[in-house]
DNA sequence: CGCAGCCTTGAGCAGTATCAAAGTCGGTGG
DNA sequence: CCACCGACTTTGATACTGCTCAAGGCTGCG
């Protein structure tokens, strides 16, 4: 059911399978190239005015991307999942890095060495399009992420978070989320924050259990985010 | 002094000038197949929802881009001007526009049809990069857009807001834009908007002649601002 | 010169941030 | 195994920010 709400990337997370963008013979003949990195929960993968030196494949765990904003504090714009790829942005625009990521769990990743990755796309059209596509895709998504910061109040945009984190971290009991990351997302303060969630335990539409969030009740929860 | 405040687009509206990243001689081979579009102040070039039939290349006037929201409060997200390209998004992605596009004043637009564009990226792997480079380049000035949105109360976000459309109008006695127009930009209310002006004014940062907005003390502005 | 649309001002209220303090949980070392 | 520490979470009180509604003023144009 929160499923159907989402089938349209355009309310969800952006983030896309790389695996589905390079064909597996490609990614076959650079297996070599690749270098496997692990990071502990909580360790920083690449930090905001870094320069990029290649494109990360995200094989196993959650991150966050965030730029530091007012007094430090974290904007988190984007989660990602296992096979998301990350990286590619900067390396392409030639920038150095406009946000950091940082891992929410134990991570594996891949890294493609950044001459590998640009001799890649540029020998093969198909993996060009994919990314094409997929960079325009997301830019329906980022207008509709700044148009929620900019319009609904931080009932809605935590009921509309709520939704989105229980897709992303997809287990059948909920999920688990600091608060300070969780408001951070949200684009509110920690007390804001845990008022809301406290208001939606309340009227029955969540369960609350050692602080992982439960969805009670979807249908309600819909129409307190008050989404299209 | 303003524009070397703004000398890295990523403060600055994104949008980006087609005829640099299309080769001359291209540019002259499809001159035949390019449909020139006249549309006064006020008029809407595309509506949110609807199927992208070509890309649009801006030759004169200013227009705004923005999304439909709450209640059908506009969240003007992107202004563009002469030369800019506007609709590939959508059109690179095959979905329908994400969002509407409006003339701020009247407009002479040159129409490239679906087709051709196309053909003509698919044929150029030289505009390919550009246009691959140049969307990297703009996810960076959302994550910013949605972080001032999220993180900066009203008063820094107009005083940002009269820096980039300084900027943007480029004339030398100030700009003029609505009160509508400009606080659906600054995401507040026209009251709100207003009040804060009128402070700003009291303080000497700007002066208003006619609802005609002139920045008086850049310095006291970017203060005000409180970016970065 | 009068109308329509925009701009401005005022008052009151709702929403949200901040500061302070207390409670809870998980892990660590004795 | 238990006591304690530190980090995280929750609650409460208060002040401020920004929204809404209402009314009045201005301006440009027919």
């Amino acid at each position: 059911m929160i499923n159907s709400l989402f089938s349209h990337k355009r309310y969800s997370f952006i983030g896309f399978d790389i695996y589905k963008i390079i064909p597996d013979d490609i990614l076959f003949s650079i297996t070599e190239n690749i270098i496997p990195m692990n990071l502990k929960k909580g360790q920083v993968l690449f930090y905001e005015g870094t320069i990029p030196n290649g494109v990360y494949i995200l094989k196993k765990g959650k991150i966050k991307k965030y730029a530091t904003g007012l007094r430090g504090k974290e904007h988190i714009f984007y989660l990602l999942k296992e096979n998301g790829i990350l990286g590619h942005h900067n390396l392409l625009s030639k920038e150095v890095y406009s946000h950091s990521a940082a891992c929410l769990t134990d991570c594996l990743f891949h890294l493609i060495p950044k001459e590998i990755f640009l001799s890649m796309i540029e020998n093969n059209q198909e993996i060009f399009f994919s990314l094409l596509k997929n960079m325009s895709h997301d830019f329906g998504v980022f207008i509709s992420d700044s148009k929620i910061m900019a319009q609904y109040n931080v009932r809605e945009r935590t009921a509309l978070s709520i939704m989105k984190l229980d897709e992303f971290f997809d287990e059948n009991d909920g999920f688990k989320l600091s608060r300070k990351d969780h408001s951070n997302l949200v684009g509110t303060s920690v007390e804001s924050l845990i008022r809301v969630l406290h208001d939606l335990k309340n009227e029955e539409v969540i369960d609350i259990k050692k602080s992982k969030i439960i969805i009670r009740n979807i249908k309600k929860l819909i129409r307190v985010a008050n989404f299209e």
